[in-house]
DNA sequence: CCAACTATATATAATGC
DNA sequence: TGCATTATATATAGTTG
């Protein structure tokens, strides 16, 4: 319906083909504006042009019609995502359930339920894993001992090269080891250098 | 278009508003189609007639169309129920996550990513736990056991009874005490009380 | 790239069977 | 009720500014 016929296929100008989506989009709405109009219909009209870009009518709320449509569809042309989702739900739902009163039951909380051959596994469980967390424990600390020990013997190093560096006459006037407010002296080993003996090598 | 011009507004007529909208909806599917050929669009179209029956056309599939529509409306537009559905579905799986590390805290299975102080917590639960366990273990256990002692408690007696009853010479001649097949006779104590002996009082 | 403008193709309201 | 016809209203392809 214009100057000349156009077979349906696809436009390959890129502008002529914008164009004519442009005015077949009004157009389309147009139409289904009147038909919701005229015969009293709910009408949901959804478009992406060839970029991607989304344009959509609808005759009420597009929400409710799709809510609408996937009652009236059954399922049928709806969504999987939702489907899948909705099973994935209840499974999980149903998973939660169990892990809850699994833990429940592991805890000791609720044992009213379980048969006596079914209390002596789940106490040998615990036990079990009790030995377990003590064993860690144990572990832990025994690593923490080793790791303070290891900072101890640093420390007394620091502390016996300080020592040694306080029997050095060669204590340079500006630092007042007796300051206790204001900025303390910087560790020996560290900003000395220049002026300091080699202590590696003096022994 | 025809042969008089309409105003547009609800057809009043029914017939004249069910033939209008079946010219107009093959209409409007025909143009979506063309749309969509001609631009290559992705396009479709949900009607509700005034009767409530459903309609639809799609250039592609309409699952499709309308995971397209939820992502590029961005829930501007989109089911409430699904959205609803959506964050119960991450808070449930947050949740079972949670209480899977739990779980397999409490069992000892991994417990290396727990500090001391946790881990002496985690192993006063388990004794304490541990020892629910097996309270509960020992309290079914006893009510076991009284519940067998009541039942043997419960077959002496029947038992006395009984022998009572075989020195008693009041046998009446209907029972057939090494009658295995058939029916039993009436176990002594329930049914043979009209002439039988008050044993609580003979001792 | 957009709007206006035709000339023409299409859609469809009314009609008839 | 439903389909075919037809006269007319609309939509729009191509064109112009």
């Amino acid at each position: 319906m214009g100057r000349g016929k156009i077979e349906i296929k696809k436009i390959e100008n890129t502008t002529n083909r914008q164009v004519t989506f442009s005015k077949r989009r009004s157009g389309l709405f147009k139409k289904a504006k009147e038909i919701s109009i005229l015969c009293a219909a709910d009408v949901g009209v959804i478009v992406f042009n060839s970029t991607g870009r989304l344009f959509d009518f609808a005759s009420s709320s597009m929400k409710r019609l799709l809510e609408r449509y996937r009652n009236a569809s059954g399922g049928r042309a709806w969504n999987n995502e939702y489907e899948q989702m909705l099973s994935q739900f209840r499974n999980l739902k149903k998973e939660n359930e169990e892990l809850q009163k699994e833990l429940s039951c592991v805890t000791g909380e609720d044992v009213g339920t379980l048969a006596p051959n079914q209390l002596d596994f789940l106490e040998g469980n615990l036990v079990l894993a009790a030995k377990k967390a003590r064993e860690r424990k144990i572990e832990v600390l025994k690593y923490e001992r080793r790791k303070t020990e290891s900072k101890v013997i640093g420390l007394q190093q620091k502390c016996s090269i300080l020592r040694e560096w306080l029997s050095n006459p060669e204590i340079p006037e500006e630092y007042d080891l007796d300051n206790s407010g204001g900025q303390t002296p910087p560790p020996p080993g560290f900003r000395r250098q220049p002026n300091q003996p080699n202590l590696q090598g003096g022994g």
